[in-house]
DNA sequence: CATGAATGAGGCTTCATTCAT
DNA sequence: CATGAATGAAGCCTCATTCAT
C-alpha cells in the first residue's frame, strides 16, 4: 500500500517526523491511542488534512482502519485531538522558554536567550506543520505570558515606558517575520543572526 | 446546487468574494477564461484547493463543467493559473506602494504611508486568501524593494547605517506579525495602530 | 440498472455466460475474488473492455463497485486477470485433448477425436470470447504440444517424412479455418464435417 | 494536442498508416470526404473504435470537428464508411488475385502465385486492422470466388474430385493460419515459405 | 459550408465509514 | 476490542455532439 508518494501536491505539507517510538504499536495497551494520535499528526502534517486518509494514518499507526474508529469519532476528531496534542507541547515549551525572562541577568543576554529558544520552537518541524495545519500563522499563545514579563521589567526600568503587549508583539514579529521571509528561500536558516538582529533592534527601540 | 454549504470544515478558508461581474457570464468572448479564473480563485479562496471541486468553479464562473476544461488543461493548472493572476495582481500594487519612499518628504510620514499602503493589501482577503492557498507566510516580494529603497535612505543619512536588508524585513515584520496576531482574535483590526507602532519603533531603532 | 442493453455496439462481442453460480454472493468468502472475475470475464465477453463498464461487472458480481476494485486494482488488472484465468483453463483443456495422441489405435480415429476435441474448445463461447478480447487470432500454444505428437508420429512411420511444426499449423489450420469462415454465415455449423474433412485432407497429404 | 500516444491500451491496434496525401485537406473540393474517412480508418486501426476520438480523426485529416460531423453523421456512421471502403479495395485486389486461376498454365506456380498474392493482402496493415476492427477472423469474401475456380479445375481434372468449396475454404485456411500463428510470435514473417508449404499440402490431398 | 466554443452524460477511481467476525 | 471486507457518496476528467459565427 502505498499511499501515493508522489510529488508533494498542491499546498502540500513537508515531510515531517514526529516522534520516535511508532509502529512498535500496543506498548502497554492504553498507549494505542496516544499512537494513532502520533501517526495522524504525522501523516497529517505529510499530506494536509483533505490529503491524508484515515487508511495511511493506520498504517503509520500500525493497527488496523476500524480501530482508528473505535478509539476517536471522526477524521475531524482525529485531526482535532492530534493537532492539539502538539499544540499544547509547542504552548508548553514556548511558555517554559518565555520564563527565562522573570530574573534576567543582561537583559540582552536574556532576550537573546528566549529568542533562540522561542524561534527554534517556531521553526521547528512540528510546530511549522502545525502552523500550516491549523492555519494559524502566529504564536499568538504567548503574546500575554511574554507580555508580563515585559511589563516588570519597564516597571523595573529595565525597558523604556511603553505598552508592553505591543512590546511583546513586536519582539515576537522581529523573530518570527524575518525567518519565515527566509526560510521561503535557504533551505538552512541562520536562526542566530535573525536572533540577534532582532535583539538589537528591539533593545535600541524599548532599551531602558 | 449544494456544495456543502456546511460549517467550515477543517483548515477551512474565509469566504472571499473577489471580483464583481461574475455570473453576467460571457461578455464580449474572450474574457470567458478570465471569468473562469476569477471564480477559481474565488472557490479555491473559499473552500481550500482539496476541497474546491470544479462543479462549483464552473457554477460559479456561470459555466459548465467541460468549459473549464476547455480552457485551462487540469484542476492544477487551473489553480496555478489563479493563483499567479492574483498573486501578481498583488505584487504589482506592493511595489507600487513601495516606490512612494523613493523621494520622501518627512521619513515619519513617508514610512506611515508606505505602512499602511502595504499593510491593507497585506490584510485584504484576496491577499490573505492567497497565502493561505499558496502555504506562503510572507510578502517576500517587496523584501527585495523595500531593501532598495532603505539603502537610498541610509545613503542620504535619513536612516542610520545599517544592512538595508535586515532593515526591510524587520519593518515589514513589524507590520505583518502583530496583525496576524490581533485579526486571530478581533473581528476588527486598527490597522492605523499597528502602523503607527510600527513606524515608531522602527524610527527609534534606524532612525538616523 | 440500465447498462444500455441496446444493439450490439461497435465491433461487440456475443453475449457469453460463463459460469454458474452467479450472483449468489459471498458462498464462502474467499470465492468473492473469483465470482467478480468471473464477472468480469462475462461482461467484457458482452460488451468489449472499453464499453465494459466497472459498475455492470459490479453488479453481475453481486457486489459494489468499490468491492471489485478492493480485490482487482484497476480496470485492466481486472482484465488481465480476468482473460488469463480462463486462458489457462483454455490451454488446459486444449493440451489434454492433444494427449490423446500419444497412443493412437487408429490413426484416422484419433486425429479425428483430437480435432472435434479441439473445435469444441475453439467454437466454445469462452474461448472465442477469450480471442476477441485479447486480439489472438489463433491457437497458438497447441501448436508446440500438438508438433510433438506429430514428430513422435513421423518417427513410428504413421506419417510421412515432413517438418512436423509445418503439420502442426496446418492441422490446426484446416480445423479453425474453415470453421471461422462457416460461422461468419451459419449460426449453427456443423463440426463433424469440418473435422471429417480436415483429416481426410491432412492425411491424403501427411499419411505414411 | 497528444491523443495520449501511451502504451497501447487493452486489445488496441499495431500502428497503421494508410494512404500518403493527408493533411492536405480540401484538394480539390470533393474529395474533403475521402480525406476524413481516410483519416478516419488511420486513427481507428491506431486506436480501436472506442478509443478512437473524433478530435483526433478531424486533427489527421486536417479539419475541424464539426465538419467531420457534417460530413458523415455519427461516429458509428463514420467508422461503417471507413471500413466499408477500406473493406471494398481489399475485396477488389483480392477477387483480381483468384482471377489468375482462370487459366493456368501449371497449376503448382498458378497456385503458388494466387498464394502470395492472397497472403500479402492478408497480411498487410491495412487488411490487418479491417479484420480487427470488424472482428472478422477471415476472408470469406474469396471463398465463392475461390471455390468457382477450383470447381472448373475439377472439371478439368487439374484436381481431383472433391467439393470445390471444402477445397477453397482449406486453400485459405492453409494460407491463413499459419500466418496467424507466425505473426504471433515473429515480427517478420516468411510468406513464401508459407505460401509454399500450403501450396504443397493442398496438391498432395487435391491433385488431379 | 467550416469553425471555435460549449455542454450533457458518463466512466474510473478514492475514501470515510460501517458490518460481521 | 481489533480486524477484514464492503459500501455510498463524490470528484476529476473525457468525449460525442451541437450552437452561433
Amino acid at each position: 500500500m502505498s499511499h501515493r508518494t508522489a510529488a508533494t501536491p498542491i499546498g502540500a505539507e513537508y515531510p515531517v517526523e514526529v516522534s520516535s517510538p511508532r509502529r512498535t504499536a500496543a506498548r502497554g495497551r492504553i498507549d494505542k491511542r496516544a499512537a494513532i494520535l502520533d501517526a495522524a499528526f504525522t501523516v497529517f502534517a505529510r499530506r494536509g488534512y483533505d490529503q491524508a486518509c484515515v487508511q495511511e494514518i493506520a498504517d503509520e499507526a500500525g493497527v488496523a482502519k476500524p480501530t482508528v474508529y473505535n478509539h476517536l469519532t471522526d477524521k475531524e476528531t482525529l485531526f482535532h485531538h492530534a493537532t492539539e496534542t502538539v499544540a499544547e507541547a509547542v504552548r508548553t515549551e514556548s511558555l517554559a522558554v518565555v520564563e527565562r525572562l522573570r530574573e534576567p541577568g543582561d537583559l540582552h543576554v536574556a532576550l537573546a536567550e528566549v529568542g533562540i529558544g522561542l524561534l527554534r520552537i517556531y521553526a521547528d518541524d512540528r510546530s511549522r506543520a502545525l502552523r500550516r495545519l491549523t492555519g494559524s500563522a502566529g504564536c499568538a499563545w504567548i503574546d500575554e505570558a511574554l507580555a508580563d514579563r515585559f511589563a516588570r521589567l519597564c516597571l523595573a526600568g529595565r525597558l523604556r515606558q511603553c505598552d508592553p503587549a505591543v512590546a511583546a508583539e513586536q519582539f515576537l514579529a522581529l523573530l518570527t517575520g524575518p525567518w519565515e521571509g527566509r526560510s521561503r528561500q535557504e533551505s538552512t536558516v541562520d536562526l542566530q543572526a535573525i536572533v540577534a538582529a532582532a535583539v538589537d533592534t528591539f533593545l535600541r527601540a524599548f532599551g531602558g
